[in-house]
DNA sequence: GCGGATCAC
DNA sequence: TATGGTGATCCGC
C-alpha cells in the first residue's frame, strides 16, 4: 500500500470505503455525503461484511493495475492500429441508428414506498423505508434527505435518521398496484415491456402517430391516468430508445418527466456531457476502472477513449461503451424470452453446524421444488451458492443426465456438493436449477411469442396433467397471484404476455473486466472484415498470443435425445405422509427417494439412524444412491413422460383469471387474498 | 460445463 | 445484533 494513502486513509478513513450509497439519485440532491459516507463506514467497521469488502476493493485495484499496465504497454503502432479499429466499429454502430420510435420509460416514485403511505396515510411526510433491519427496499423522500436510500441495511439507516419509520414489505400490495399501472400502459403499447412492478418500457410510436400527438403528451397523460388510477405518481423518459428514455426518466424524478427529441444532434448532445454511471449495465465496478484507468467520466469520452476500449475489452464489451458513446440501444421490441433458471436461496445466522446445515439445505431444496412445479419445470444442471461466515461467496455445480425437479432430487445432488464443502461456516444456502428440459440455446420457444395466449388457449401448450411428478397438487386458485419473487411473465386480460425483461437495451458487458481477461478487442474480430487493417496484426499481438485463436463462434451443441431421458412418470404424491410411498419401482431418477420415517427410520431398507448422525446417513444414502445407479446402468430404468415443451407456468393461467376478477370488480373479490390489504386500504385511517 | 463477478431491481 | 433475493450475462478456463 502506498503511504499517501494510508497517510489520507489515517485523517479520514471513511473515504476509502467505496459504497453505492453515495451515487447520485433522485432525492438525494441535498444530502450531506461526507456524513453518510462517514456514518456508514463506522456502523461497518470491523464487521465481516466490512472486511469482505475490503478483500473485493483490493482485488478490484489489482486488476485495475493490470489493465493500466496493458495500457501503459500499448505501442504507438497498437493505439493507431486500434484507433482504426475503433473508427470502423463507430461507423457501423452509427449505421445501426434508428430514430424512427418513440420509446417510453415509467419508473414509479419510491414504488413501495408510496404504496405503504397509501394504505397508511399516517406515514405521509414521515421519513420511512421498507424493508428490515437487515435490509431496506427502498425509502420515500422524506427519508433520502438523511442518505437513507434502498440496498442500505436498515440498522445504518437508523443511525442516519433515528426517526426513520420502517415498515416491512408486502408484495401483495405492490403487485395489486402494479397491476393497476400495467392496465394503464397496455392502452399506449399492449406490448409494453414490464422491466419490474414499477417499470415498463412502452413503444409509443405508433399511439403518438395514431393521435397526432407527441410523446411529451403522451407521458403527460400516461401518468396522470397512472395518478388517478392508483393515487402514485411516476416518472417518465421519452427518448428514441429504451437506454435513452430510461435515463431520460430519472432526470425529473419524482412526477416528472423528459423528452429527449428523435433527433441525432440533440442525442449527442444530450450524451455528451453524460455520467457514465447514469448508463444502465455500468454499475460500481465499471465506473470505478473506466474513470481510474482510461480518464472515463462521461459518455462522450468513451468514443475519444475508443482505442483503449477496443485494445483492453472483449469486442462485446467495447461494442457496448462505443454505443453508449452514441447514444444507441435498444430499439427494438424483442421477443419474450422464458428464463433460462431458477434459485431460491436463504440468509441465516452463521453456522458449522452440519446437521443444521443440512436441514437449510433441505429446506432450499422443498422450496425451490414448489417454485419449479409451480411453472412446471425441470432441469438438468444444479448450483449450489455458498456463503461463508466471512462473506466470501461459491458456487459448485453439477450437470446431469436426468432432469429433476423433485424435493428430493434436488435435495440428493445438492447434498453431495454440500459435503464436498464441509466443514464449513455459512451464512447463506442457495441452490439454482438451469438447463431446462426445452432450452434449446436461448431461442425462444415460440418465434411468434407477443400473443402467447393462442399458445395456450388453443391448447397447444402442453398440460400438465396426473401422472406427472412436476404437476403440483393444487388448483390454480391455490396458487397466489403472484408470489413475492416477482413471477417475471404475467398475463393479462387480453391474454398479451408480458414478459419482465432483465435487460431492456443491452446484456451486461462488463463482467470481462476482469485482471485475468487477456481477450482483446482484436481477438475477437474478424480479421478478413478490417481488410486493409489485417497486415497491422503482428502489432497486435504483443501479448496473450494464445488467446488468438480464431474459433469458431458457433459450438455444435450436441444434445441427448429428449426422449431418453427419464422423467418422473409417478403422481406426485405431495403428500406428508410419505411412509406409504413405495420404496420405487421404476428406475426413475427421482424414485430415489430415502427420508427418514419418524425421523429415524430408513425409508428405503428400514435400517435405523437418530438425526444426529449426519454422516452416517449421508454414508447410508450414498449406499442407496450407488445401489440405484446400478440397476440404472443395468437397464432396468426409465419409461419415460417426458414433457416435450416448457409447460406454461400454470400461474399464468391464474393470474389471467384473477386478473380478471380483480378488473370486473375489486370491491366484490372478497375471496381474494388481495383483498386482505384492500379492507386494510379503506378502513385504516391511523 | 464450471466458477467467479457484475449488474439491475 | 444486524449487510437480501432472483435472474441474467460474460469470461477464462
Amino acid at each position: 500500500m502506498e503511504d499517501s494513502e494510508s497517510a489520507t486513509d489515517n485523517q479520514r478513513p471513511w473515504q476509502s470505503y467505496n459504497t453505492v450509497y453515495t451515487n447520485a439519485k433522485a432525492g438525494m440532491e441535498g444530502v450531506d455525503k461526507e456524513k453518510v459516507q462517514r456514518v456508514v463506514y463506522e456502523m461497518s467497521k470491523g464487521s465481516k461484511y466490512f472486511e469482505n469488502e475490503e478483500r473485493k476493493e483490493a482485488f478490484i485495484r489489482q486488476k485495475m493495475e493490470h489493465m493500466r499496465d496493458r495500457a501503459e504497454k500499448l505501442s504507438a503502432a497498437d493505439l493507431s492500429y486500434y484507433q482504426k479499429v475503433a473508427d470502423k466499429r463507430i461507423l457501423e454502430l452509427e449505421a445501426t441508428r434508428e430514430l424512427s420510435r418513440i420509446w417510453l420509460h415509467v419508473d414509479m416514485d419510491a414504488f413501495y414506498a408510496a404504496v405503504e403511505t397509501l394504505s397508511n396515510p399516517s406515514l405521509k411526510g414521515k421519513p420511512m423505508a421498507v424493508g428490515s433491519m437487515s435490509m431496506l427496499s427502498t425509502a420515500n423522500y422524506e427519508a433520502r434527505k438523511f442518505g437513507v436510500r434502498a440496498a442500505m441495511p436498515g440498522f445504518i439507516a437508523r443511525k442516519l435518521c433515528p426517526d426513520l419509520i420502517f415498515v416491512p414489505t408486502d408484495f401483495k400490495k405492490y403487485t395489486y398496484y402494479s397491476g393497476i399501472t400495467r392496465e394503464v400502459f397496455r392502452n399506449y403499447d399492449p406490448n409494453f415491456m414490464a422491466a419490474s412492478l414499477d417499470e415498463a418500457y412502452l413503444d409509443i410510436t405508433k399511439v403518438c402517430r395514431e393521435r397526432g400527438i407527441t410523446g411529451g403528451e403522451i407521458a403527460e397523460e400516461l401518468r396522470s391516468r397512472v395518478h388517478e388510477e392508483t393515487g402514485l405518481t411516476c416518472s417518465a423518459g421519452v427518448a428514441p430508445n429504451r437506454l435513452l428514455a430510461k435515463v431520460c426518466s430519472d432526470i425529473n424524478k419524482p412526477n416528472g418527466q423528459f423528452v429527449l427529441p428523435n433527433d441525432r444532434m440533440a442525442v449527442m448532445t444530450f450524451i455528451s456531457s453524460l455520467p457514465i454511471r447514469k448508463i444502465g449495465g455500468i454499475g460500481k465496478v465499471t465506473e470505478n476502472i473506466l474513470k481510474a484507468v482510461f480518464g472515463i467520466n462521461t459518455c462522450e469520452e468513451m468514443l475519444q477513449k475508443g482505442s483503449f476500449l477496443c485494445a483492453l475489452f472483449s469486442r462485446s464489451s467495447a461494442d457496448f461503451f462505443l454505443s453508449v458513446g452514441l447514444g444507441l440501444g435498444g430499439t427494438d421490441t424483442p421477443e419474450a424470452r422464458f428464463r433460462k433458471s431458477i434459485s431460491s436461496e436463504r440468509t441465516f445466522s452463521a453456522t458449522e453446524d452440519a446437521a443444521l446445515l443440512y436441514q437449510k439445505l433441505a429446506d432450499i431444496a422443498e422450496m425451490l421444488s414448489v417454485d419449479m412445479q409451480k411453472e412446471g419445470l425441470s432441469g438438468r444442471t444444479l448450483t449450489l451458492k455458498l456463503k461463508t461466515a466471512s462473506f466470501e461467496v461459491r458456487s459448485r455445480a453439477v450437470t446431469l443426465q436426468k432432469y429433476i425437479c423433485s424435493s428430493d432430487g434436488i435435495l440428493k445432488h445438492a447434498s453431495n456438493l454440500l459435503k464436498a464443502e464441509l466443514p464449513i461456516s455459512l451464512r447463506l444456502i442457495g441452490l439454482r436449477v438451469s438447463h431446462f428440459n426445452e432450452d434449446k440455446g436461448g431461442v425462444p420457444v415460440d418465434p411468434t411469442q407477443k400473443t402467447l395466449t393462442k399458445f395456450l388457449i388453443s391448447g397447444d401448450a402442453p398440460k400438465r396433467t396426473g401422472g406427472d411428478q412436476c404437476s403440483f397438487g393444487s388448483d390454480l386458485s391455490d396458487l397466489n397471484f403472484m408470489n413475492e419473487k416477482e413471477t417475471s411473465v404475467s398475463l393479462d386480460s387480453n391474454g398479451t404476455c408480458h414478459y419482465e425483461f432483465g435487460a431492456p437495451f443491452e446484456s451486461n458487458h462488463l463482467s470481462d473486466i476482469d485482471g485475468n481477461n487477456h481477450i482483446s478487442y482484436e481477438n475477437a474480430y474478424e480479421m478478413d472484415k478490417i481488410g486493409e487493417l489485417s497486415s497491422h496484426k503482428t502489432a497486435a499481438t504483443t501479448d496473450d498470443t494464445k488467446e488468438r485463436t480464431t474459433e469458431s463462434p458457433k459450438k455444435e451443441l450436441s444434445r441427448v435425445s429428449e426422449e431418453d431421458s427419464s422423467f418422473q412418470r409417478e403422481p406426485e404424491d405431495g403428500s406428508p405422509d410419505r411412509s406409504n410411498k413405495e420404496p420405487s419401482a421404476s428406475g426413475n431418477e427421482d424414485d430415489y427417494m430415502l427420508f427418514w420415517v419418524d425421523d429415524y427410520k430408513c425409508s428405503l431398507c428400514g435400517a435405523e439412524l437418530p438425526s444426529s448422525f449426519i454422516e452416517e446417513r449421508q454414508e447410508h444414502s450414498d449406499f442407496h444412491l450407488a445401489e440405484r445407479l446400478q440397476k440404472e446402468e443395468s437397464g432396468t430404468g426409465s419409461s419415460a413422460l417426458i414433457p416435450r415443451q416448457r409447460v406454461m407456468p400454470k400461474e399464468y393461467v391464474g393470474s389471467q383469471n384473477r386478473r380478471k376478477k380483480h378488473k370486473s370488480s375489486p370491491a366484490e373479490g372478497k375471496h381474494l387474498p388481495i383483498d386482505s390489504f384492500f379492507a386494510k386500504k379503506s378502513g385504516q385511517k391511523s
